[in-house]
Order: C-alpha cells, then sequence, then structure tokens
DNA sequence: TTACGATCCGGACCGAGGTCCGTTTAATTT
DNA sequence: AAATTAAACGGACCTCGGTCCGGATCGTAA
C-alpha cells in the first residue's frame, strides 16, 4: 500500500466514475498487475470501444484535440451519440482513454523498468529521472493534455494522477524523511502540470532544456540536497 | 519594471482581453496607481454592470457559484443575456470581476499595506506571510475561486495570476538570488492554488492548519532557509 | 433643442455537451 | 432452439455558453 498518508481518504466511498473512461490504469494504480481492458464487455460493445477511439485517434490527428467533438466521433465510427457517453463518461473521459496507453507505458516503467526511472536506484535520482521523463512525455503530447483536464473538482481525483502523485510520495519518503511527502508531491507535480508546461513554452517561449534544469533545481532544494551536475 | 524576466514574453501582442472583464486590476499590475473602474463608461451601460454584478453576488450567496448561470443573471438584472457577455466577456470573466474586490484588496496589501505582508520585512518573512494569506483568502471564497478558473490556455495569462507571479518573483529574487525566480514563482504559487485547496481540505480533510505548515515549510526549501518557528 | 454618430441593448439563434428512454441485441438458461 | 434478461444502442431532446444584428439610447455638437 503506497502513500497510506491522507490520500487514502481522497477516495471518496464509491466515486460514481464514469462506466470505464481511463480503463484498467487504475488497477494498476492499486498495485495490482494489469488487465486487460474491460473486466467483461459485450461484444458490441467492445467493438465500439475500439471503433470510437479509432476515430477519435484519426479526428485528433486531423484536427487536433481542442477542436473534438463527441458528435463528430460518433459519426465518424458510426455509432450513436449516447453510446460514446455510456461507454467514456464524457468528453475528458474520451480524451483520457486516448492517453491511456502512453499512460500506461509510463506508469510500467515507473514500477519495473530500468533505473534510474524504475527501481533501483537511490530516490533522489528517480526523482530527477521522474520529472524528465514526465516532462517530455507532455511536451509529446501536449494537445491531448491539454484537452483531457479535468474540471477543478475532478483534477486532483483523476487516476493518472493519483498514481503519479503516490509515486512521488513514495520517493519524497525516502529521499526526505523530515517532509510532510504528501503535501511536497502535490508541489512537485505541480510544476510537471500540462497547462504550465504549455504557458512557458507555447506562450513564453522558454526551451524545454530550461524546464528540465528547473525540474532538477527544484528537486535539490525539495530534497535539500545538492543541485544535480 | 518587476518581473521582465521572461514574464513580458507572456504578454502575446494584444491579447483579445473581454472588454473589461477583471477590470482595473490589470492596472494595478502594471504597477500604476489604481484607477476607479472603466475609464470611462456609459451611464446606462455603468448602470447595467452594477445591477449585474449585484444580482451575481445574489445568485452566487444563494445557490453557490458553480450553479450560476447566465441566463438567470441577466434575468435577475432585469437585463439582456448579451448585455452580460458585451460587459464581462465570459462566465470566468463575471465571477472574476466578482472576486475584483477582494483581489484588490490583496493587491494593496502587498504592496503598501504594513509589514510582513507589504514592504518592510525580509523577503522570506515576506514569503511567508504572502502564503498565509492568500491561503486564508482562497478558503474563504473557495467556491468562487474554483467557479471562477479559467481554461487550461488562459488560466496562466490572467491578469490577478500574473500579479501574483510577479510579486512572488520579485521576493524570490531577493530571497535565492541563485534560483530560476520565474519558474520558482509558478512552483509557489501552484501550492496555493484553489482546486489544490479545496481537494486537500474539503475531499481529503486536512486542517488549514496543516497546509499552513506545509506552506513555511515549503518556502524553508525553496529558499534554503531553516524552517520557521 | 435638435440632430447625429457611437455605444449599448436585447433576445433570437447556434453549437456542443450531456441526458433519457423506447428499441435492439448479445449472453444465458431451460 | 426458444425464452429470458441484462446490457447496449441511438437519436431526439434539453441546457447553457456564446454570437449576432436590428433597434433603442446616450453623449455631444450645432
Amino acid at each position: 500500500m503506497l502513500y497510506a498518508g491522507f490520500m487514502s481518504a481522497a477516495l471518496p466511498p464509491s466515486f460514481p466514475m464514469p462506466p470505464d473512461a481511463v480503463g484498467p490504469s487504475e488497477l494498476l494504480q492499486l498495485g495490482t498487475g494489469a488487465e486487460e481492458d474491460e473486466p467483461c464487455l459485450r461484444a458490441d460493445a467492445a467493438r465500439n470501444r475500439a471503433r470510437l477511439l479509432e476515430a477519435a485517434g484519426r479526428l485528433v490527428a486531423e484536427h487536433g484535440a481542442a477542436a473534438l467533438t463527441m458528435e463528430a466521433v460518433a459519426a465518424e465510427a458510426r455509432v450513436g451519440k449516447g453510446t460514446v457517453f455510456r461507454r467514456f463518461g464524457d468528453r475528458t473521459g474520451l480524451l483520457a482513454a486516448l492517453l491511456d496507453h502512453s499512460e500506461r507505458k509510463f506508469q510500467a516503467a515507473l514500477l519495473s523498468g530500468p533505473p534510474p526511472l524504475g527501481p533501483g536506484a537511490p530516490p533522489v535520482e528517480r526523482l530527477r529521472a521522474f520529472g524528465c521523463a514526465l516532462l517530455r512525455r507532455s511536451i509529446d503530447e501536449l494537445d491531448l493534455q491539454l484537452a483531457a483536464e479535468p474540471s477543478a473538482e475532478r483534477r486532483h481525483t483523476a487516476a493518472p494522477r493519483r498514481f503519479l502523485l503516490g509515486h512521488l510520495a513514495l520517493l519524497l519518503r525516502e529521499a526526505v524523511p523530515d517532509g510532510d511527502s504528501g503535501l511536497l508531491s502535490h508541489t512537485l507535480l505541480a510544476y510537471l502540470d500540462a497547462a504550465l508546461i504549455h504557458h512557458l513554452t507555447a506562450q513564453c517561449g522558454l526551451p524545454p532544456e530550461r524546464l528540465r534544469t528547473g525540474w532538477l533545481d527544484l528537486v535539490a532544494r525539495v530534497t535539500r540536497t545538492d543541485p544535480a551536475v
């Protein structure tokens, strides 16, 4: 059980949680091994789910994630609009599902990949690697990450974020035992927020390299260690 | 000119910027003394603006900021819907205008209030006071702050946020001359984000006192100083 | 006071997210 | 194979944010 501190209280008793939304990511997040998608999904439902994701991917590739409308996805997939919502809950759920693949790859790299991202390296080094990797990933998928951002109330309860927070808190508890790892993990993750990255790079024109340096510096300060070479 | 580092590049050439939205806050942010509201506004326009703000305030007080609809505000103020949008640009503009009063009070306290919030105290002490004050204010107006949060693209370009960022960067440049004050200010301000506060207090049940302690600890780490007593 | 132009008003209109519910279809049981 | 049931389907429908433009109103100048 990772990060039992107070995040467990963050899981409200049976959160509505749209049908499957991101799917299995939250299983991974709970520590169980990866399952395939939806436990049991009727044949037609599974087929439509795939068609919807494929259609959405095409539309995003063509017009960008910001311009994606639910009706357009339904039409492109030759499916009723209701089906889209039943499957993915809402727009952000669909976008999140689109991000699910890279999400899971990243989670796997953290849990069982090679160091320093995966286990085996000292925690501060893993923290550094974590930020750099997440930075790269977010920059790659910026439009999707931005469009997929949930409303303010749900933002912090989304499964992928909870996983990253838990991972950070785990590393922080090791790296800085005298700190409030729960709160510090929020601070660190906030630096890697997609909207912030977008603002600093696209709107302010900062080169990604500077963000990377800033992350290393932040980790050094928070853990009260020497700046990385 | 405060925080000329790279934020100036964050102001795109003539950002659309709804009619008046927050109003004079951005003047303050540019360092000029406070003006009253809109430079010149036709009598009927000014009257309707006041009626709209009053109506919106009533509705928010009664049903909460999340339930506020633009049509309801228009109806309550006995005004056409178009008038609301012309005056405030969009929903978040109206909510921001509702927050403008406390915004300006806070800005004034920072610029010319008594220490340690205002000038006269050492920068680290002012940083501590800044967070504690902002924390208190945000907790007081949580529903409004949450409902007023702009979309991901605009979030970081909103005038009030730019002001707070600039102020933080100013203090940081003094308190930690060897750091990237621009980036660090984003990190610090992220800790005070309304959505995060809401998540930690309302959803995770953390007492505000713990957030306060967390802020003092964060300031200490970022500035590499000793934790405050 | 009247005339005129700029500004503002209002509400019809549109698009998109999200809901509802009668109908269809896949899995299971007999 | 037929019956049964739970789940999925689809698209009409609703709400609400946001736009548009013909008409009303204000400020000003003669």
